[in-house]
DNA sequence: CGCGTTTGACCGGCGC
DNA sequence: GCGCCGGTCAAACGCG
């Protein structure tokens, strides 16, 4: 568990993001610290720093002469020589109480400020030396125009240097835009696809077929939304009259705060579908206005598990939601530990998984999931959510009504990807019917587009209508990204100076700013693609990368499990 | 001090 | 019945 992503969009707020160019903002995004820990202070200073300490920041300390330290950067040292004119003063940390700005790692914009040359045009005076620019002729003033002439040359070098970095910038957004509308729409393809396919209306019918059959005949078997691992509307509802066992175990908070409380776990009733082999002992123990069944089928069919297979060096896949560790064990026939986390996004979240390092390849993090979620979940969650959600309704809604649905290994795949038949297996070994995801391969897959971190969750389809639904509300805000997006490219298609399109790009950009704070689902996968676009495959340590993280646990490397 | 992790103990199912 | 094994608990511990 860490503290976010290998690369974040901070979008809490813009404000003290964006450099300033003349009166437009030039950098619509951030940079997250992790990934460039010199901050966003980085992307102004200059290369020349020869006579400074250099701080991690990208910073400088400088000691006045009455000791106080102070902070410089770039390489214009605010106090020291005060005749130099910083375009942008980036102040991260600040001890000098003769100076008047108080912004701690902010950038700020001198009052006196050329909207053309992006220059302070007015000495400032800041230290506690009174002295000013010397009106009258002498060899000093020479001096100083000389100086800064050769400083202006050197901030209009790092003006082009800032635009060529915003060019990138702008491109990778670009490509991770297009990516992303690229995916989108491939995703609806499939699902029309799937809907006008028989066979999905087979699934479907099957789906009824059962359900019926589960209200008429067995009303102590789980109904198929028990292994939605997504939320659904019969979550937030109570239990019907049939209420159940099952149901209870699903819905009800109470016990497993019960379990939680340290009552013993004989007098608790689950609370949770996680702990296969107590099932059978629950239904004798608990249900009793049901008939004792045979449970063997059912206890198999409701312990679905959905298995994702990513590639990744961080102690767990970025999920969206909010995991207590709870228990380490070593597994047999791996040498890597397995570890079991329990969703702590709602009090008694049902939902666990597991987590471990595949014995054949180390780089492969397994995450097993299983239960539902009791409490609405984040956009950033939704993924992992609704695809392991659609990954179980296709196992039940196949094996529930034939032994097929769990013979077939490709089963799920037809039906669930159609393009890719190697993505997702049954496995009929498991203890219990497990979906597995693997998403390590390389393949031509165009939902596995090149520059997605395999420890990034992407966005698959769910065949919940509603967290489809909601994609498609995310995709409508992103439509206008998209808008943005062209912009973009044509700006980058167009030949441009650096100093005529910076504006309107910063305009554009700002726009694109806008919409991606407005959908944390794009933010998360932006954040992501550009972090693998930029190369730094950052082991993302967090499993809480959810807008509403606040306290993020933090996963040391050796807690990992297979380190 | 609160919260999350660690880790040994414990429990129940299952196979022999 | 016994031992193995997966899964969970909870006290101890660590960290911010």
């Amino acid at each position: 568990m860490d503290k976010g992503w290998g690369l974040a969009l901070d979008t809490s707020n813009n404000s003290d993001k964006i450099g300033f160019f003349g009166n437009k903002p030039v950098f619509g995004f951030n940079l997250s610290p992790r990934l460039n820990p010199a901050s966003k202070a980085s992307m102004f200073q200059t290369e020349d720093h020869h006579h400074q300490q250099h701080q991690p920041g990208g910073s400088s300390v400088a000691t006045d002469d009455d000791g106080e330290k102070r902070v410089v950067m770039g390489e214009v040292d605010f106090f020291s020589d005060h005749k130099k004119r910083p375009p942008v003063v980036i102040k991260k940390e600040e001890t000098h109480h003769h100076h008047h700005h108080h912004l701690h790692g902010e950038i700020t914009r001198p009052t006196n400020f050329d909207v053309n040359t992006g220059l302070q045009l007015v000495t400032v005076n800041t230290g506690s030396d009174q002295s000013t620019v010397d009106d009258g002729v002498s060899p000093d003033v020479v001096e100083e125009k000389r100086s800064a002439k050769i400083e202006l040359v050197q901030l209009q070098a790092e003006l082009e240097r800032m635009n060529n970095e915003n060019r990138r910038l702008r491109e990778m957004l670009t490509h991770v835009s297009n990516n992303y509308q690229t995916l989108q729409m491939h995703l609806m393809t499939l699902m029309q696809q799937q809907n006008s396919r028989p066979a999905a209306e087979t699934s479907q019918n099957q789906d009824q077929v059962v359900e019926k059959k589960l209200g008429k005949e067995e009303n102590d078997v789980v109904p198929r939304q028990f292994m939605e691992l997504g939320p659904s509307e019969t979550d937030q509802e109570p239990s019907n009259s049939n209420s159940n066992s099952s149901e209870e175990r699903t819905h009800s908070n109470n016990m497993d705060l019960s379990r939680n409380k340290g009552i013993p776990r004989e007098d608790s009733p689950e609370s949770e579908g996680w702990a296969p082999n107590k099932v059978p002992k629950l239904n004798n123990t608990n249900n009793n206005n049901t008939k004792p069944i045979d449970h063997s089928a059912e206890a198999t069919m409701r312990k679905a598990r959905v298995s994702v297979r990513a590639r990744s060096e961080a102690p767990m896949i970025t999920d969206g939601c909010q995991w207590r560790k709870y228990g380490q064990k070593m597994a047999k026939g791996n040498p890597c530990p397995r570890a079991y986390y329990r969703c702590t996004m709602a009090v008694g979240c049902p939902v666990r998984k597991q987590v471990q390092r595949c014995a054949e390849d180390r780089s492969v993090l397994i995450t097993t999931y299983e239960g539902t979620h009791n409490h609405p979940l984040p956009p950033a969650a939704m993924a992992m959510a609704s695809t392991t959600s659609a990954a179980a309704n296709m196992l039940l809604s196949g094996s529930m009504s034939s032994a097929d649905g769990l013979m077939n290994p490709n089963f799920l795949a037809r039906a669930m990807l159609p393009c890719s038949s190697n993505m997702a297996t049954i496995s009929a070994s498991a203890p219990f019917p497990t979906v597995t995801l693997d998403l390590t391969q390389n393949s031509n897959n165009p939902l596995q587009f090149s520059a997605r971190p395999q420890n990034q969750f992407p966005f698959v389809p769910s065949n919940n209508p509603q967290i489809f639904g909601q994609s498609l509300y995310n995709q409508s805000k992103f439509s206008g990204l998209q808008v943005s997006n062209d912009q973009l490219s044509n700006h980058s298609q167009q030949p441009q100076t650096q100093m005529q399109h910076a504006a309107s790009f910063a305009d554009t950009l700002t726009a694109a700013t806008a919409a991606i704070t407005a959908d944390p689902n794009f933010t998360a996968a932006l954040a992501a693609a550009i972090t693998s676009i930029i190369g730094g495959s950052q082991p993302s340590n967090s499993n809480n990368n959810n807008n509403n993280n606040t306290s993020a646990a933090t996963n040391k490397t050796s807690d990992f499990p297979g380190n």
